[in-house]
DNA sequence: TTGAAAGCGCTAACAG
DNA sequence: CTGTTAGCGCTTTCAA
């Protein structure tokens, strides 16, 4: 097929292991032999096995990457921004999806670690002991982002439950009175891993708690627009939807503008992620950003350096922010 | 470090050959053994090694994907599903992006090629004889989406050319006299391949030849807000902006906001390529739904054909269709 | 400074 | 039905 050191070592009447070691400038070596090497390689355009290198050396400089979807404008955001960060740094990335299927995130693993991946980052959908169990016996260091799966497995986000505390505050001051937190994904409790979803749902309960006089409610069904819909209906006083994800916010507002109900004279609304979308979005939404780009560079830097053996650092918690916005 | 085939056979006191027919159902083997190399294999955890098994076998079972980024909502579909095609195939894929450097992509390419990845799908930003070469030189097929190298490199795609003319023909439909083609990217024809912007201004071009009384202006500049805003305000009569993609019109769209100008009623909109970002945005922007979904699983199921080297087809001209909007 | 040989883990061809 | 052997292309000792 392709030219190998072989070829050249043959052409040039010399041994594999000079071929090598001219074209890896490693150990000492005559420079005419060396220049003779390098100028037989370019002519015959030889290009190294990099899989055969792996097979030797032990490493693929590739990191393996699993995330539900990439049209999800969080997981686009948080992929490109780890794939410059790895290229950087002389790395791959090999992005699978598993689209929310415990199983199908299982068989990932096996093929990225099958696949000798350096490493792997990864926002899991399974949770529990045995996961746990089958990640912490993976023979390369796994890393978690998005959802988390438990102490001892690192991880890289924001302080989720304290951004949805401060939300709700930050609603509750301007003046709302009934608040309704809106969180499908709390239907998947039982089957999924929806950490960040039940971190957002701490921080409301924890921020409710202050404040007993707001009437509150929280929607965990996918129909939620139905319930939306009644629930305003049937307020009394001025109510905000606090969504625990800009997608959902971005569909309630769908559903306003086709029911004329005004944002924010009619009721408020706030999301979470700032997701890039909104940018084009009326009215600005009033949203927590979470810092994809800089989760998705921290991830690939810790993961690198595990890689390397040298961190002994395991979770990142990075800031995040409020946008007000023109919602509330 | 992790168990082999040489330690099941070890266990089992057989050779590799064996533990080899037992692992992947080949040959004949006794019904006995096989059962035992089996329970061993499983209770050690045996993994294969893909790399090792790929080094032997010469295939990866891996298709490399090239792009320019994948926030990019345009990508990001496409990529989606790609991957979703690839993996019901039992391929995997290894994403990279090139962010719109010719020298990146270069080097991508080898850098695919050396990992031994099975064929290649590109959105190439690079054009020419040259580059044309180095296509048709590697070793493995090769094909292209989005832009286009040359007639003998296979390519997924839409006749944009003649979706542009429908667009412009729609647009006259509608009773509009001046057309504005706003296309940023025909400002780097020289550096960069920018096929598909091409194509549609062709069919910009050939559509106004048939009506010479509307009067056209193209727009080939990065800062084509500022040009946008001074057509408008000079325009005499119906003016309609033809935007060789949604994201330039999103902006338009933000910049008339922004300016209290009405759309449609004081000017039209016209985007291409009916991103998903355009379900959340008003006015629904009238566009050229560009079947991204299905471009991206016709061109992995060609390139798997073409690694099974069975297939001649070279380009795949799928449907697009036009979208009537509210913005015209 | 260079050569020879062994090894990475798997597959495949050929004997037995 | 099973064992042996060679080989994929590169790296890495250990001698020379």
């Amino acid at each position: 097929m392709s030219v190998t050191t072989k070829d050249i070592a043959r052409i040039c009447g010399i041994s594999r292991g000079t071929v090598d070691r001219a074209l890896n400038n490693k150990g000492r070596i005559n420079t005419d032999t060396k220049e003779k090497i390098l100028r037989v390689a370019q002519e015959l355009g030889y290009k190294p096995d990099l899989l055969a290198r792996s097979l030797s050396t032990g490493h693929t400089m590739t990191i393996g990457v699993i995330v539900f979807d990439i049209r999800n404008r969080y997981f686009a955001q948080l992929v490109n921004a780890m794939e410059m960060e790895a290229r950087q740094n002389g790395f791959f990335l090999n992005i699978s999806l598993q689209e929310k299927d415990p199983e199908t995130e299982i068989e990932l693993i096996d093929s990225l670690v099958g696949r000798r991946v350096d490493g792997i980052i990864m926002c899991p959908v399974n949770k529990g002991d045995k996961f746990d169990a089958n990640i912490t016996s993976q023979p390369i260091p796994i890393i978690t982002v998005g959802n988390k799966i438990s102490d001892g497995i690192p991880y890289v986000g924001i302080d989720e439950s304290k951004a949805a505390y401060s939300a709700v505050e930050h609603i509750i001051a301007k003046g709302y009175q009934e608040i309704v937190f809106v969180c499908p994904p709390l239907h998947d409790r039982e089957i999924e891993n929806i950490y960040v979803h039940e971190e957002r749902y701490n921080g409301y309960k924890e921020a409710l708690k202050k404040y007993p006089a707001i009437k509150s409610y929280v929607i965990r069904r996918w129909d939620y627009l139905l319930k939306v819909e009644e629930l305003y209906s049937n307020a009394k006083n001025r109510i905000a939807f606090f969504c625990s994800g800009d997608t959902y916010a971005l569909e309630i507002i769908k559903l306003f503008r086709k029911k004329g109900i005004r944002i924010p004279e009619d009721a408020g609304l706030m999301g979470f992620d700032n997701i890039d979308t909104l940018e084009y979005v009326i009215p600005e939404l009033a949203t927590i950003s979470v810092p994809l780009r800089e989760i998705g560079e921290a991830s690939v830097k810790l993961l690198i350096n595990k890689i390397n053996g040298d961190s002994a650092v395991n979770n990142l918690i990075l800031p995040y922010h409020l946008i007000d916005g023109k919602s509330l």
